[in-house]
RNA sequence: CGCGGGGUGGAGCAGCCUGGUAGCUCGUCGGGCUCAUAACCCGAAGGUCGCGGGUUCAAAUCCCGCCCCCGCUACCA
């Protein structure tokens, strides 16, 4: 069976979860939940990182303990992600012992074969702690960093150790050049071979000033233990799930799909290729950099700006119409807007009158024409139609093209459409009344049926309860999941039990004004 | 400065790669249907496709120039 490895970027543990760490679990699970359809052996890993000195200064003005403080918000994310319905199987953080063992290892690794990529160098300048970052003039205004300006900069100077980075900008380009696929979308992509152009400046990898990290296995010159710098901690994730440096899971690396936002494209692009390849190990096979959700034309930001409780955002529709709404509306290679008004827009047009009002309305007359007992019927016109529409679905999902979320949902939303027009068009009400035309009925109810529970196939890697809901309706048993998208073409329902149950979706009522 | 993306009826988007009736959702108006969550189906009104020039029998779509918006420019999803 083929093995599918997919990451999502971790989350840094200094604030509360919200839209944007959400956005990309949630189309990361998407992914992960086709790739399980299609039949493949998928791993799905998320997770946190926890070092850095911002922990530890969140830790000291909350007055906890740094490990109390990531407990805690470890805590609150996974319970988050459960709440969506997100389909990890494995959950890491940066401060378990097997991580930090495995960022030791890796390092070692890269010394015991690349010495000379690490080098130490003297640095100083106007360090911002809120970037954990050095900062140029430029980025400076009245004393502050433009980004934190509720911060002071330190002058700070220290010996670190640095990896040489530089070395790599050849080998980059080449493996672009030869996997054009590594980096997506093609906007990305075009971005790095930019950024390999303009010529790559070598990177620290390690910092003497805070101790809440994994210590950097050498020693400087002066004998000092510095900290794994945050390229060396955070990055090596998705490797040390996999066991490394024991024995890796069977399959397990390469990764076969790196899910980031595009703000961080150029550490998974350049940094992490160039650390697996100073470390002579295989290169993940490709980095998807998705866009963002924006609040009113603004990127939601931790620091400030438009906020959004995500709790509430979720609890409002539940959990799959907000899943849906945002895969739907923001493209997953561009930025989206996300906007109550639109929301509340597409959930009436797309969920609730579309497609729970076209479930309703096909269980209903099966109910009422056949007794609940869905009838055998022959393929028609409508079946056929539905397959190109589903090679087109799994074209936008498969990764041939990038991941196209929007795209695949698009697809799936216009075989509902044609479902509604068939139901006008062949009118069942009509040919139920003529006891003749029982075979006529038996085939359009039939047709009706399959063309959902296609959609509900179709539709559960973007909203598996709903969708699971539906199936259930329609008189599906067992667990959508356990479906193959290479069946749906000689999928039948005939002879299942409907099962009408309350509105999938209950249309959103606008308050009189 | 450089790089990337974008400017399409009132709003939000698709179409542009592979030129040839400008499509979708919401909103407005009219009609139909009665299986359904007052939902569904059909039709109408509404667009100088940022501006100028070029190629072509034909351009939203290709080429050139310009204007405007957003993002990136090195360590926040």
């Amino acid at each position: 069976m083929s093995r599918f490895y997919l990451t999502t970027a971790i989350d840094y543990s200094n604030g509360d979860p919200h839209i944007g760490h959400a956005y990309e679990k949630i189309g990361a699970d998407a992914i992960a939940r086709f790739h399980r359809l299609h039949g493949r052996d998928v791993h799905f890993l998320i997770g946190m990182d926890e070092h850095g000195q911002k922990v530890l200064q969140t830790a000291a003005s909350l007055g906890i303990a740094p490990q109390q403080l990531v407990d805690r918000l470890a805590e609150r994310f996974a319970s988050t992600w459960a709440r969506l319905g997100i389909s990890n199987d494995q959950f890491i953080r940066t401060t378990s012992p097997e991580h930090v063992r495995g960022v030791r290892a890796l390092l070692e690794r890269i010394l015991e074969r690349n010495e000379g990529d690490f080098y130490e160098k003297a640095y100083e300048g106007w360090y911002c702690v809120g970037c954990e970052a050095f900062k140029q003039p430029a980025e400076i205004a009245d004393g502050k960093c433009v980004l934190h300006p509720t911060r002071t900069l330190e002058w700070v100077q220290e010996r670190n150790w640095f990896f040489r980075l530089s070395r790599y900008q050849d080998f980059l380009r080449r493996h672009l050049e030869a996997h054009p696929e590594f980096v997506q979308p093609e906007s990305r992509r075009n971005e790095v071979l930019g950024w390999l152009d303009q010529g790559l400046e070598d990177v620290s990898a390690s910092r003497s000033r805070f101790a809440w990290g994994v210590p950097f296995p050498k020693r400087t010159s002066d004998g000092e233990q510095q900290t794994t710098y945050v390229w060396f901690d955070a990055l090596p994730n998705y490797l040390t799930a996999t066991g490394f440096p024991d024995a890796i899971s069977e399959g397990r690396w390469p990764a076969s799909l790196h899910v980031v936002g595009k703000d961080i494209t150029r550490f998974h692009a350049v940094i992490w290729p160039a650390i697996l390849e100073s470390a002579q190990l295989p290169l993940p096979e490709r980095v998807w950099a998705h866009g963002f959700v924006l609040l009113g034309g603004d990127r939601f930001s931790k620091s400030g700006g438009v906020k959004l409780d995500l709790d509430e955002a979720i609890g409002r529709f539940g959990p799959d119409a907000f899943r849906y709404f945002l895969l739907r509306e923001v493209p997953f290679d561009a930025d989206g807007n996300f906007s109550w008004e639109r929301f509340e827009e597409r959930y009436n047009a797309d969920l609730a009158n579309a497609w729970g009002n076209l479930v309703s309305r096909v269980v209903s007359m099966i109910e009422r024409y056949r007794g609940g007992i869905t009838p055998a019927g022959a393929q028609g016109e409508s079946d056929r139609v539905d397959l190109t529409d589903v090679q087109e679905y799994v074209a936008a999902m498969d990764g041939s093209r990038g991941y196209l979320l929007h795209e695949a949902l698009r697809t799936v939303f216009r075989m509902v459409a044609r479902s509604n027009e068939f139901v006008q068009s062949s009118a069942p009400w009509a040919v139920a009344k003529d006891p003749a035309k029982s075979k006529q009925l038996d085939d359009i109810l039939a047709s009706l049926s399959r063309q959902l529970i296609r959609q509900c196939i179709l539709l559960s890697p973007f909203m598996p309860e709903r969708a699971q809901a539906a199936w259930r309706q329609l008189g599906g048993t067992g667990e959508l999941s356990s479906q193959r998208l290479a069946s749906l073409g000689t999928l039948e329902s005939a002879g299942w039990r409907v099962a009408k149950g309350e509105p999938l979706f209950p249309r959103i009522e606008k308050p009189a004004t």
